[in-house]
DNA sequence: CGTATCATTGACGTCGGTCAATTCGTGTGG
DNA sequence: CCACACGAATTGACCGACGTCAATGATACG
């Protein structure tokens, strides 16, 4: 497992929390976050490689993303790996219908990550004494809903190349938007090719090929976990459509 | 268009609602279903091949659907289209994060369907007046998100006979759970083979192949719009895993 | 160094797409 | 009742995007 060199966010109290503008804790005012603090668990830091949770898991906790990477996939009995999402700061993992339920996929940290840990079971009580968090959950799932929609769209109805450059530009999109973009305006990805692949339905031998045309094209340059973009504007032919909807 | 022969649903009071205790309005006890009554809008019927809203309008509304099969789809800019999921009885349509913004699919009828209204302004207040309606808002769309998940595993890494064989199962499944089946075991399902190319990112005619082939081998027999299982056993060498976790 | 992971490259094979013709089924109108 | 239209399904010939397999490099780490 190749480790990346970033440092995790190292945890600090609600006040100074980083992502609370962008994440599930949005509607608790200044002077509420007692609530909030004294309900969280605590904050964690996990290892590149670490799991937060594995499908099937009977999972007692959720997690706020403050920091790093996490891929979220599944396994078929074919042994094939279809990654479902990569989810960076801000959001709200573990989350699902039947809380009492087992996890429906696991969840991998790419890089080092730091989360906020909540406790699963109190949480939908929680979320009945504070309709607004219940509100945003529901916004929050929804976002996710319309990620997953793209990303079936993506799978669904393009070539290999489109496929590659909509999951690239989504990321850099995504990374952008956050401000982690480099100062000569590349951008960190830690994903291998085989990421590339897994989330696509390619192989990674293909995916090769495709990223080594796109790189002779000028469009695109992905190598060793950095993303170089040449243009939006050159690169409309490439994605058939507006993508980046949510970040 | 052919036109599906069974009637639609009439609608009637709140109390007599067929799908209050498995939709949004679950929350509501039988005394306070005065509340959804004034909130409503009223209800609708809807012939096969109405729009309940497409991709990109503005919707003022939100739906139940009474009863009635609708698809819904996105169309990117090469032409092709990418069916996300068929809707069934129960759901709750229209609800996305942003309830201001356009919608990012569009709702299409396969039969003669009908629907309660819901205005779509005044429901983010409603929600954060009535908070298990807000959890239940939320518990409903992570369901939407699992099944977008299912969808995207089965395109992502299954080849197209499993694909086809999952949807088609996955659909009997959830007729069967709302005891829609009829006397002799068969399924009516009122799609095209064009349908199920475009929900699994396929072509009509390698879909036609294929359950030529599924039919051949006495599995599956889907034909003018019913579907005809053999058994769940004899199928699991088909469906490498465990779908149906959601109806 | 030896090992492990990741990326690259080439030869070859196939799953599923494209194109086009034909058939089938059903509803419609004379 | 038949003729026709139209969408849906079928079939066959052909093809190409992408997968499989296998060998080789590159880079990092203990």
């Amino acid at each position: 497992m190749r480790v990346w060199p970033r440092l995790p966010y190292i945890p600090t109290a609600c006040a100074a929390c980083p992502i609370r503008s962008v994440g599930v804790c949005r509607p608790f005012a200044e002077d509420r976050l007692d609530i909030v603090e004294r309900f969280k668990s605590g904050d964690r830091i996990l290892r590149a490689g670490a799991h937060l949770y594995r499908d099937g898991d009977n999972c007692t906790e959720l997690y706020n993303v403050l920091d790093g990477w996490i891929v979220l996939y599944r396994i078929v009995e074919s042994g094939r790996r279809q990654i479902l999402d990569f989810a960076l700061n801000g959001r709200f993992l573990g989350y699902q219908a039947d809380l009492g339920g087992p996890m429906t996929h696991s969840a991998e940290c790419l890089t080092d990550t730091s989360v906020c840990v909540f406790p699963r079971r109190a949480f939908a009580s929680l979320m009945n004494e504070i309709p607004p968090l219940s509100l945003r959950v529901s916004e929050l799932t929804s976002m996710e809903l319309l990620r997953a929609h793209d990303q079936l769209v993506n799978v669904g109805v393009r070539p290999a190349r489109a496929r590659i450059a909509h999951l690239l530009l989504d990321l850099y999109h995504r990374l952008k938007e956050r401000g982690f973009l480099e100062d000569n305006g590349e951008a960190e990805i830690p994903l291998t090719q085989n990421h590339i692949a897994d989330s696509l339905g390619l192989t990674n031998v293909y995916v090769s090929q495709v990223l080594k045309q796109l790189r002779e094209e000028k469009r695109l340059d992905f190598r060793n976990g950095r993303l170089w973009v040449s243009d939006y504007e050159t690169l409309t032919d490439l994605i058939d459509f507006d993508l980046l909807r949510v970040v």
